[in-house]
DNA sequence: CTGTTAGCGCCTTCAC
DNA sequence: GTGAAGGCGCTAACAG
C-alpha cells in the first residue's frame, strides 16, 4: 500500500492480491470479468476489493492496453447552450456504453486550438470530438492526420481528411429563415455574426448572404460582427440599426445574439416584430421567455451528439475514412413571436 | 515507434532519444527543464521533438510522479449556467497555472454520485471540485476521507471532515430577498424548490422558510418542488398559484425556475410585478431579457471558482484540514423589474 | 483454473 | 553533463 504525497494511501492490485491470497493476475482477471476464474476465488477477490475500497487505476490500465475508454470533447464556450446540449448528449451516450467523456475548453492561445486537442491526446483519450469555432481547416487536418485516433468535428460542414464532420445544413437553414422573412414582407435584412477570424470561412454567413441576395435583390446585406453574447449582440444590433434605419429584419448568429438585438430594439423604440423581425439560431430554452419569444432555427443537438459519439466509436474500431466524411443535419424553423 | 490499434503511430521518448542520439533520460531532462543539460544537447533534443511532433504521455508521467497536474470537476448539469460559470472560471484558473481540468457530469445512478467522483480519481486527478446537489454529506465524507486528494465542495455550506466547502451565505441571501419583498408590501410568499431528495438538507429552503416565517408571520409558506428547468418551474408555479390564489410573491430556487414562474403568471393572467413579484437566484445573463427582467440573487461564480481552485492547489501541497472548512460568500440582490 | 514473465512510457536514483 | 537500472499499476502472452 503506497503512500500518496499527502500521506493518504490508496490500495493497488497487489494489496488485493495479498489479502485474497492470489496473484495479481487473478485479481486482474476478476476485474476484467475473465471467465476462467473459480467461483470461490472470484468471491474471495471481490471481498478483498470491497473491504479495501480498491479501484483500478485507469491510467496504468490504459498504458498497457492502449485504450482508455475515454473520449475527449472540446469547445470554446461551455456556457453556450448549443455546445452544452451537445456535450451533455455525448456524456449520456458515453455513460451508457461504458465510456468516459473528458471535457475541456478550446483555447485559441494554446497553439490556435491545436494545443488543446493535443493535450487531450496526451491525457490518453481514444478519440476527440470538438466544435472548431476559430480553428482553421489546415490545422484540423494536421492534427487529425497525426492524432492516431478518430476525430469528429461538430458544427462545420467542411470535408477534411481523417475527420468526420457532423454539421447543420447551413444553406437549408438560411433559406428557411429568409423565405419566412420575405413571406412576411421583409426586404431589408441585416445580419449579426460571430466575431470573425478572417482565416475562417463562415459557412453560416455565406449561406445567409446568398439567401438574402437571391431573395431580396439587396446586393450587400448589412452585417455586424461581435462576440456571441447578449450584451455584444445588443451593441452590434444597435450599430446596425443606427447605420441602416430602414432595416426591417435582423438575423442573429445564435439565439444569444438575437436576444441582444431584442434589447437593442427596445432601447431604440423599435417594436418587434412589427418594425423589426428577429430570428436566431439554436433553439435554446430561454428563447421561450423573452418578449416576444424568439423565432429560431432549431438544431437537433442530441441527435448530432449521438451521431458524433457513434462516429467516434466506429472510428476506434474501423478507423476514420481517409478522405473525410460530412454528415449534414436538417434544420427546423421554430416560429414564435419575434418574426 | 509503436503502432496504435488503428495503425497510426505516435512517437515516444525513445524515438526522440534515438534521433537526437542521447539516452531517454536526457530527453526527459530537457522535457522537465532540468538545468544540467549541455546547450548543444538540449538543442538537438528540442529539434528532434519538433521534427517528430512528439508530445509526452501524461498518463505514463503521472504513473511515476503520482501527480497529473489535473483536477476533476463534477456537477449534475453542465447546462445550468451557475455551474457553467463556475466551471469556466476554474478552467481559466487552471490554464493559467499549468493545470488541466477534467469535467464530467455527476450521475446519481453511479453509486449516488460517489462512483462519478471515484472514476475521476481513477483517471488520476490530483484533486476534485464538485457541486454536491443530491449527494449526501455522509457519502461525501467517506469519499473525501479515502480519496487521498483534496476535495472541494461548491454550493453547500456544510462542514464535512476533509472537505473544503465554498458556498453562498444562504441565510443572508434569504434575508435580502424577503426583506425586499416585505418592504414592497408582499405578505404571501411562495417558494419553488429544486426537486427534493429527502435525505438531503436543503439549506436554501430552510433559510428561505425561516426568513419568511420571521418577517411575515406566515407559519408554513407554500412550497412546490420540481426540476430546475423552465418548463418544470412553470408547472410548479402554476400549481402553487392555483392552490394559493392569494400569493403575491414567488421565490424560485434559481433563475431558470423563476422564469418558469414568469410564464405561469402570463398563463394565468397575473401581472408581474403588480400582482405577483418574482425573484430568482444566480444572476444569469438571460434574466436581463425576460419580460419583466428578473430580480435575482447574484452569486460571484468567478470568485467562488477562484477560491475553489486555490483550495485545491493548497490542498495538494499542505493537505486538506481534517475537520473541514467552510468559506461563505456574501450574496447581492440585483433588483430588476420582476420584484 | 492460476501463476510467471515482460513491458506500456516515463521519471527517479544512483552511478560514472 | 550523461547514462543505466528500477519501478509506477496494470494487463498480455505464455506457461503449467
Amino acid at each position: 500500500m503506497k503512500r500518496r504525497p499527502n500521506g493518504i494511501t490508496r490500495p493497488t492490485i497487489i494489496d488485493v492480491a495479498d489479502i485474497a491470497n492470489v496473484s495479481r493476475q487473478t485479481v486482474s482477471r476478476v476485474l476484467l470479468d475473465h471467465p476462467r476464474v473459480a467461483p470461490a476465488t472470484r468471491r474471495r477477490v471481490e471481498e478483498a476489493i470491497e473491504n479495501l475500497g480498491y479501484r483500478p487505476n485507469r491510467m496504468a490500465r490504459a498504458l498497457v492496453t492502449r485504450t482508455s475508454l475515454t473520449f475527449g470533447f472540446a469547445a470554446v464556450d461551455m456556457q453556450d447552450l448549443h455546445f452544452g446540449d451537445t456535450c451533455a448528449g455525448m456524456q449520456e451516450e458515453a455513460r451508457e456504453r461504458g465510456y468516459y467523456l473528458v471535457v475541456t475548453r478550446l483555447e485559441f492561445e494554446d497553439d490556435r486550438g491545436v494545443g488543446t486537442l493535443e493535450t487531450l491526446l496526451t491525457l490518453g483519450v481514444d478519440g476527440v470530438a470538438f466544435f472548431p469555432s476559430f480553428m482553421e481547416n489546415a490545422d484540423i487536418e494536421t492534427f487529425a492526420a497525426t492524432s492516431g485516433c478518430p476525430v469528429v468535428m461538430i458544427g462545420r460542414g467542411a470535408k477534411i481528411p481523417y475527420v468526420v464532420s457532423v454539421a447543420l445544413d447551413e444553406t437549408a437553414a438560411a433559406n428557411l429563415i429568409v423565405d419566412h422573412l420575405v413571406q412576411s414582407g421583409r426586404r431589408q435584412i441585416g445580419v449579426l455574426m460571430n466575431e470573425m477570424f478572417p482565416e475562417v470561412v463562415h459557412e453560416r454567413f455565406v449561406a445567409l448572404q446568398r439567401a438574402i441576395v437571391d431573395r431580396t435583390g439587396v446586393a450587400r446585406p448589412p452585417v455586424e460582427a461581435d462576440h456571441p453574447r447578449i450584451k455584444h449582440g445588443r451593441k452590434a444590433a444597435t450599430t446596425l440599426l443606427r447605420r441602416h434605419p430602414d432595416l426591417d429584419a435582423i438575423v442573429g448568429f445564435n439565439d444569444t445574439m438575437a436576444m441582444g438585438a431584442l434589447l437593442a430594439c427596445q432601447d431604440l423604440g423599435r417594436r418587434v416584430p412589427e418594425d423589426v423581425a428577429i430570428v436566431g439560431y439554436d433553439g435554446i430554452s430561454f428563447g421561450a421567455v423573452t418578449s416576444p419569444p424568439l423565432t429560431t432555427i432549431v438544431q437537433d443537438s442530441i441527435g448530432m451528439a449521438d451521431a458524433a459519439f457513434r462516429a467516434l466509436l466506429s472510428g476506434v474500431r474501423d478507423g476514420v475514412p481517409v478522405e473525410g466524411e460530412v454528415m449534414l443535419w436538417q434544420p427546423e424553423l421554430l416560429i414564435r413571436g419575434s418574426a
